[in-house]
DNA sequence: TTGTCATATTCGCATTTTTGAATATGACGT
DNA sequence: ACGTCATATTCAAAAATGCGAATATGACAA
């Protein structure tokens, strides 16, 4: 991030939200983190499609990214960033539930990550727990 | 504003704010009122262009208009969305101080609406004083 | 009613953005 | 080394946006 007034600053962390697509992705990461074939399977988005938003996202400062193995986990740089956007969602007539409604709500059947796979099936042993 | 779903609806707010002159605009209202003459002398943009800017905020929701005479005044339709745009801005390392930079300082020299102008000159008679 | 002033609108084009399709990369298991 | 899986990148076409220029509107004064 270059030498930026804080208009154009501000104005891009806007943009990286002004789509309904990047906003559900974002909504979807949420307070936690998420790998791309989560949100693959949350919102019903093509994966190229996911990773090109992402990484808007993340270019515009939103995002970090964790890689572990094959998968990459994303999530908010600033996850405060959620109660703000609800908070001017109320000041605009949207109730909070609705945008709660987006959250990421772990596990999901169709995603195949060790995070979903691990809640569904508790008792099984993990890749971790294997290799120590 | 139709039938949107709560992503439409947040991420179109965020568009309307999502380019540097819009996002100057908005904050040069402030929490008062503007006229477009005002913010043309403030922020130094053509009158068709600032014009247009008005438009696309107001149709997000995000204005409000007032006529008085040949005199239109513009205003946040929800006031409070100046802070949360700040506190969302502290959590990405902007100084509120530089965001309330660009906030709204009656009066300008530059402008000729009635604001600008009783304020210059408090001792002379308003319009309003002459037609009552 | 004519002119002036504040503001709005329309038009057109250049640029950007969106978004799908295809392909590349890079990690892991075998 | 090879295949597979998760993710990234590139490309291109369509759609949307940015934004200047010109013009229109509508209020007020004379």
């Amino acid at each position: 991030m270059a030498n930026f007034t804080p208009d154009e600053n501000l104005s891009q962390i806007f943009r990286a939200i002004s789509t309904p697509a990047r906003f559900q992705i974002l909504m979807a990461i949420g307070a936690g983190e998420a790998c791309v074939c989560h949100l693959e399977a949350m919102l019903d988005m093509r994966q190229a499609y996911i990773s090109q938003q992402l990484m808007e996202m993340r270019e515009a400062g939103l995002l970090d990214t964790r890689r572990d193995g094959r998968y990459i986990y994303y999530r908010l740089s600033e996850p405060a960033l959620i109660d703000l956007l609800i908070e001017i969602g109320k000041l605009f007539g949207i109730s909070p539930e609705d945008i709660q409604a987006l959250l990421n709500t772990n596990p999901i059947p169709q995603c195949c990550c060790p995070n979903c796979v691990a809640q569904r099936n508790p008792n099984l042993i993990t890749e971790e727990e294997i290799s120590s």
